[in-house]
DNA sequence: CGTTGAACCTGTTTGC
DNA sequence: TGCAAACAGGTTCAAC
């Protein structure tokens, strides 16, 4: 659910409420989407919240340890599909599948709920950090439009799955995928590759300007998405193509229609983003066809 | 390299 | 009404 936008929204709202602040304790409810739930329970009291920042999908707690002995270290937390991060008093009433409890001073808490559990949180120390790193790629609106160009427009794969892979570009999402494919009139499943320079401009553009403006609005709430003080945001009305199928097309009135890539669902106007030509893998030797790549579910044996 | 499908887990919506 | 299937903003991994 939360991408770079929603997530973006969320980081502002904590630093008002997180910077400066102790760490008195945490407690846990589940701990299965955790990495080392007992390594937090160690390294967290204690510290103080220096930054909170977002690298991609994942908001990064800086702490400060105000023992001496130990080291900085990053508590990172991503949202998956369902999480929800956000301060309140630790008498209020907690809210269902709330499984981390990080107590702060002055009767505060933060908060993660999430009902799937598909979110993930992890410490990062200055010895993991550069493998922590090595797995997300850039970010979307710092990198410029000649590297944009560069690290996509090589790639044989299709366009939606690069953009949606996370050691190419961090942050992006299905919602702002398609948000961004629909403005720029490129069919999801475009191979990179054969995008010409002004489409790949075009698409660099769109991406900016999408999450920029979702961004502005605090981000897009469907169902779950709710930022740091609780609040829903405001881009779902400005969606052109996501969730749309059927709808017309803003443009040109096409109804939107809906297809698997990437293994995602993929909503887009066939009408302004044109389907690519059929790709020929430039395979030596004989082809399959699509009759012999077809195959019977084989599930219990 | 790239693609697909399944898995992780729970809740909600859709279809028969 | 009831129940099962499909679907959901994400990531990862095996198999091809």
């Amino acid at each position: 659910m939360p991408e770079l936008p929603e997530v973006e929204t969320v980081v502002r709202g904590l630093r008002g409420p997180l910077i400066g602040r102790r760490i008195a304790g945490v407690r846990f409810g589940k701990t299965d989407f955790i990495d080392d739930p007992a390594a937090l329970s160690e390294a967290l009291p204690g510290c103080r919240i220096v930054r909170v920042e977002r690298y991609g999908k994942f908001i990064s707690l800086a702490l400060e340890p105000t023992d001496a002995a130990r080291t900085p270290v990053q508590f990172m937390i991503h949202l998956g599909m369902t999480g929800q991060l956000m301060t309140r008093r630790a008498s209020d009433a907690v809210a269902k599948h709330t499984h981390v409890f990080v107590e702060l001073d002055e009767d505060l808490e933060l908060r993660y709920t999430d009902a799937r559990r598909f979110g993930r949180m992890l410490l990062v120390t200055s010895e993991k950090k550069a493998e922590f790193h090595s797995r997300l790629g850039r970010e979307p609106l710092d990198i410029s439009e000649a590297e944009f160009a560069e690290l996509i427009g090589k790639r044989h794969a299709r366009i939606k799955a690069l953009l949606l892979d996370q050691s190419v570009l961090r942050g992006m999402g299905n919602i702002y995928t398609d948000e961004s494919l629909w403005r720029a009139r490129i069919h999801p499943a475009h191979e990179a590759a054969r995008l010409n320079g002004e489409q790949l401009k075009e698409l660099y553009r769109a991406l900016r300007r999408v999450l920029a403006a979702a961004i502005k609005l605090r981000g897009s709430s469907i169902s779950d998405y709710l930022d740091a003080e609780g609040l829903p945001g405001d881009y779902q009305s400005r969606h052109r193509a996501y969730g749309r199928e059927g709808k017309p097309c803003p443009r040109c009135r096409t109804p939107i229609r809906r297809i698997i890539v990437a293994g995602r669902s993929s909503y887009f106007c066939p009408q302004c983003q044109r389907a690519p030509r059929a790709r020929k893998r430039p395979t030596r030797g004989a082809g399959k066809t699509k009759a012999q790549s077809k195959r019977v579910q084989t599930k219990r044996g």
